[in-house]
DNA sequence: CTGAAAGCGCTAACAC
DNA sequence: GTGTTAGCGCTTTCAG
């Protein structure tokens, strides 16, 4: 590996002047100046941007820990993420959940030295959490929180329960299924009041039958109890998800047990992913502007690394509006 | 940030003997161990691991130089490459197109030091080609590659447009439309050659009008130009797309038009991305086998940076299968 | 087994 | 303007 001491001697400076060039151009005559830049071409130099982190103590570099990407929820929020980082001269580096905790993602992460931090996958009460808020170092959940405290931006959840509950009561269902993530999520636990508050005041609460708790990591539960439901006596006429992933999970099984969508079952999902617009799908759903979430985290700790001002709380709810497309019908007896 | 300076203080040690604790437990004496792990645990050390990549001169860290995750065969691949560079215990770095050129990411992968780099956004002739072949950085061109030499892995594209055009051909289409990508990527080059091949054999040569070559990177033509051609008096009776993306897209335009498929127009992709495989789609294409590709590009390049076998060419070309599903049907006049 | 010391490639004072 | 020097936080000889 070529280094600036290699480039110093050949252009006969010093390795000092060859940094200088690099960050500021105009410090060191043209003359040199060209000389270094010629040297620069000839070596096919590259800077080592490990050791000037070690020496600048920034990486210009965020990270981002978010849910897979088999999510699309996630996908459309990284593809946000990313976009606008770069713009602001920053690169982000993606950790995923996968088999590792959220303790040994920090830990890596934490080691990278980023200069940021932007997650999506936490759980209410994760331990780590703490160590997160006090790390000093910049932070925003994304659409998933803790229970108390730190920087945020989410939609509000309770309302999104509320908005699709209440369009599928509405449309006349009784029998109502409903597929959600698991509560130790705020958005999932969220979600699930504003439904079950809609449902008690229509005197219809959720029947145990008709309530199962996805893992969301890997959906693998779905087919069997989706199918399962469908095979009742009375099989459920619409079915909430709380997430547009499942909802898309869900109908890939529902057509594949030859029902249709919404003919023989409604089905709705929460988040507005860019596919649920797909023709193909058309899933009614509640909208989160999705690249709105993604932009305004970046925007913020930006901010915050920039100018320092950990300590303002920053805490963002966005009001979802309930998007109806074609998965969901009036129920007719 | 505590260091492990700060850690040798607390435990009464050397900062070597840290350092030693870190990397090679067995080789310092018990007590002394414990006092260490004692102190890390007490002031919630993380090792700075650019401070140490500087030194070892290798970061576990691979990187994935990808095209946008708006097109499903990326999040795939992507997904496939994460997990099982994470089970041998490489981190992924991710890079993708965007504005930047090909030569500038190159740039910013040398300087973050990785171990080797998997690349599947490359055309054929760029001319950094010759940098990373050159650059003794371990690397894999997955997908697409360059026209001469390299390490890849990829699917016989010839074949997979052969084996996509004959299906369609042998279902009577007659007026025959082609969404390519752009040819400079040795992938649609091969794609259209196997296609052109079928179509000149069955003598039904491309007409210039049904020929369209679309920037993959945004999918922003295909809406103007389907729209375009499914006015013409004689609208072509399917459409051959050259990537999942493409054809996924295609169909959002054309239900979006009140067409039906493959009532009025057959379509048909190449990838085989699991999005493809969803009901609400049925897309037929011919198969990668995706996961294997990223993982057979993993492998190679661990096995490159392990043995420093850099020297063996891996040259890899996977035999494609036609998937036929639901988006292809037999021609009626 | 363990401490002292050198040095990875760079930036940032500090002199001249 | 430019060279010299001192680290950034680690790993890795080298002594002992």
């Amino acid at each position: 590996m070529v280094s600036s001491k290699d480039v110093a001697r050949a252009a006969g400076v010093s390795q000092a002047t060859v940094s200088r060039v690099l960050n500021n151009p105009e410090s060191v005559r043209p003359v040199k100046r060209n000389k270094v830049l010629e040297a620069i071409q000839q070596l096919n130099y590259e800077p080592n941007l490990i050791a000037r982190s070690l020496v600048t103590n920034n990486t210009r570099t965020i990270a981002f820990i978010s849910g897979s990407m088999r999510n699309n929820f996630f996908i459309d929020t990284m593809d946000s993420i990313i976009n606008l980082a770069k713009d602001r001269g920053y690169r982000t580096m993606i950790f995923f959940d996968g088999n590792e905790s959220l303790k040994d993602i920090w830990s890596t992460v934490k080691g990278h030295m980023v200069d940021g931090v932007i997650l999506s996958l936490v759980s209410m009460d994760d331990p780590v959490l703490e160590d997160i808020m006090n790390s000093g170092i910049p932070h925003m959940f994304l659409s998933r929180r803790p229970r108390f405290g730190g920087n945020y931006i989410e939609i509000d959840n309770r309302l999104a329960g509320e908005l699709i509950a209440s369009h599928v009561v509405e449309l006349g269902h009784r029998r109502i299924a409903l597929l959600s993530g698991e509560l130790q999520y705020s958005t999932f636990l969220g979600r699930k009041e504003g439904i079950d508050k809609v449902m008690a005041e229509a005197g219809l609460p959720l029947e145990a039958g008709l309530v199962h708790y996805i893992n969301t990591a890997t959906l693998s539960e779905i087919e069997k109890v989706v199918w399962k439901m469908m095979q009742f006596n009375e099989p459920p006429t619409a079915i909430i998800c709380t997430s547009d992933a499942m909802a898309i999970a869900c109908m890939d099984v529902l057509l594949g047990m030859g029902l249709s969508i919404p003919g023989d079952v409604s089905i709705s999902g929460i988040d507005d992913s860019k596919l649920a617009a797909h023709q193909s799908f058309q899933l009614t759903t509640v909208g989160h502007k999705i690249f709105e979430i993604g932009e305004i985290a970046v925007e913020n700790l930006l901010e915050m690394i920039g100018h320092k001002e950990i300590d303002k709380k920053r805490q963002i709810v966005l009001r979802p509006e309930l998007m109806i497309r074609r998965t969901t019908a009036r129920h007719v007896e």
